[in-house]
DNA sequence: AGAGCCGCTATTTTT
DNA sequence: TAGCGGCTCT
């Protein structure tokens, strides 16, 4: 069944770059990817991957773990794996976020945690605001430290640690600091820098740990490598033997954007120093179109001067403008031109309203708040994708594994046919069941359980109106059908209750949203996974996505303040917003905002237009 | 009391 | 960029 590796091809798309190559078949040492926006560095860790499972070299029960930042990158990785590989492959592929891998290793070896540093089973995650933090620091008898310290000592101090020497003061409010959170409430609390520490140590005190992640995983996976935080790349350090594992990383310097929150500012050249590894960068650009890569190029020119040109693999598929300063006195105008330009696009049938994303700096809440009755008189649906539903937010909840199994059930109860939703949903319970794709018994067996449970789903919808009230029912009885139990063995984050418990009603929230808003079931789940809506989102939250149209609001001195010629990571975020667009980029500024960042407008140079808004409200 | 000036600061993430 | 608190000067 396996493949030799001199036949080994990609799969998917037609070739790789020679370079690409070059890493991919690098497996004896590490290798660390730089490559800018577009170069596929998702697709070439899932071609890495299908490669080492299909011929062996990772060869059964040895798996490769990857760790992305994002749930939806991690998402999106697993995927392309688990479509390339047949199943008992796909499942040696363990793709997850920096956070849920600390997290999993904590919940997993928490008896191995000294009792004092011990949490219960059933702590909660606590993301504390400043003023949270201030009243801590009041009690502890320390007002005069800024809260910002807090989070920072707290990832660079190790808990236990004769040889690590610790100022006392800070030693003593962090020490109060787990104190609070353990027994200041009426739950216990932990922060992801503290399940970080825990982690650290555990692999610090615990050979067990650490020998069990190393025989598990020879091969690792490091993406969005430029936004890794000293206290996780301790954590890998820890974790991998740079004599025995193959470590890939990839990333890209010029979108590093996550600095204020403790990213390291040279992350690939210490990666490359600990690591031996072979340094390869990528050159093509597979998501936009020549005449944006040329812009691209003189920003990216800006951050790093001696940055490669690359190529634009993708063709320019629209006319006119393809990047233009949009330019309102009034926010009332800019609104109203921007919903009444998306609007006529798609009545034109040029895009759907999910191509085009809108873009914000900061406060995506606010901005959409501002947006949505004006857009739903052009007749458009804007979706906030960090809205919380419950207490998961709506862009990770469309990532998770339960909305996987269960969205495409749902499909197959609301449309008569549906080959696309019946093989997904015939493939999920395979992996349920961890059955193998070449078990013909298992397979007939799997695709009656996909015929029995669409059916009773089918009954369900034909015997009730889509109405909200429906929605904890309906998904009840699908979990019940395909097994609570079941589908909790399939994901580590899943292991503790309370954890599912919140995707779960999560997806009850959301599904009740949508059909109180849509006429019918099939509707209500268009609805649900965003289509023909228009999605509204931080710069933050947009890395390592693309929309064939890019609308940045708020390009003007007020709004973003803080893009100014010396703050390298603010031009870093214009860079991540501006590559985000595979067709068209568009940014509206507003003189009522502050108006014009001239050095910016300058950067682009004269073939980026400015264009007056017009004048529409009274 | 009121005007004027200086210096500070706000945002962005992770189950 | 601009709003704030705190300061000084008239």
């Amino acid at each position: 069944m396996l493949i030799r590796p001199e036949d080994w091809r990609p799969q998917g798309v037609d070739d790789l770059e020679d370079r690409a190559w070059q890493a991919l078949r690098t497996v004896e040492r590490s290798v660390c990817v730089t490559a800018g926006a577009g170069a596929g560095k998702t697709e070439f860790l899932a071609q890495k991957a299908t490669y080492l499972l299909q011929t062996g070299i990772c060869p059964a029960p040895k798996r490769i773990l990857a760790i992305s930042f994002k749930r939806d990158a991690a998402r999106t990785l697993a995927d392309r794996v688990a479509k390339r590989c047949p199943a008992d492959q796909g499942r040696r592929f363990v793709s997850m976020t920096f956070d849920a891998f600390t997290k999993s290793l904590v919940d997993q070896f928490r008896n191995a945690l000294p009792d004092q540093y011990r949490p219960p089973a059933d702590y909660q995650i606590a993301f504390p605001n400043k003023r949270i933090l201030d009243d801590f620091l009041r009690r502890a008898e320390a007002p005069h430290v800024a809260s910002s310290k807090l989070e920072k000592w707290m990832s660079a101090r190790r808990i236990l640690d004769e040889e690590q020497i610790v100022a006392a003061e800070i030693d003593r409010i962090l020490n109060a600091y787990w104190d609070d959170q353990y027994n200041g409430g009426a739950q216990p609390f932990l922060t992801f820098a503290m399940i970080n520490r825990l982690a650290e140590f555990l692999l610090r005190t615990n050979h067990r740990v650490r020998d069990s992640l190393r025989a598990t995983y020879p091969f690792i996976f490091l993406d969005e490598f430029q936004d890794t935080t000293s206290a996780q790349f301790e954590i890998v350090n820890m974790a991998f033997d740079p004599d025995r594992a193959s470590l890939t990383a990839v990333g890209d310097d010029k979108q590093r954007i996550m600095g204020w929150a403790g990213a390291l500012t040279n992350a690939f050249e210490v990666f490359q120093q600990r690591y031996n590894a072979l340094p390869v960068s990528l050159l093509m650009n597979w998501r936009s179109h020549d005449d944006l890569v040329e812009l691209q190029h003189r920003i990216a020119s800006r951050i790093n001067p001696q940055v490669e040109r690359v190529q634009a693999r993708a063709a320019r598929a629209v006319d006119g403008d393809v990047c233009a300063i949009w330019d309102f006195a009034a926010q009332e105008d800019e609104v109203v031109t921007i919903a009444r330009w998306i609007a006529d696009e798609v009545a034109a049938g040029r895009i759907e309203p999910h191509d085009v994303a809108i873009l914000t700096r900061n406060y995506a809440d606010r901005v959409e708040g501002e947006l949505n009755e004006v857009f739903s008189d052009a007749g458009l649906i804007i979706r906030n994708l960090a809205r919380n539903v419950g207490d998961i937010s709506i862009q990770d909840l469309l990532s998770e594994e339960l909305t996987e199994i269960l969205l495409p059930f749902l499909r197959l109860g609301s449309s008569r046919r549906n080959p696309e939703a019946w093989a997904a949903a015939q493939e999920n319970l395979v992996r349920l069941e961890a059955l193998s794709d070449e078990d013909e018994l298992g397979l007939q067996k799997a695709g009656q359980r996909t015929e029995a449970i669409a059916r009773t789903i089918r009954h369900f919808m034909d015997a009730h109106d889509p109405e909200p009230e429906q929605a904890v029912g309906l998904v009840s009885m699908l979990i019940d059908e395909i097994g609570e139990a079941r589908i909790r063995q399939t994901s580590a984050s899943y292991q503790r209750q309370v954890d599912f418990d919140r995707v779960r009603e999560g997806f009850e929230m959301l599904l009740s949203e949508t059909l109180e808003q849509a006429d019918g079931w099939g509707s209500a789940l268009d609805l649900f996974e965003g289509r023909a809506q228009v999605p509204i989102m931080t710069i933050h939250k947009s890395k390592g996505m693309e929309f064939h149209t890019m609308i940045f609001f708020g390009l003007d001195a007020r709004s973003w303040w803080s893009l100014t010629p010396d703050k390298d990571e603010e031009l870093n975020s214009f860079f991540v917003a501006f590559t985000r667009a595979k067709q068209r980029a568009f940014f509206s500024s507003c003189r009522a905002r502050g108006g014009q960042i001239r050095w910016l407008e300058e950067l682009l140079g004269p073939q980026v237009p400015r264009v007056a808004g017009v004048h529409v409200v009274d």
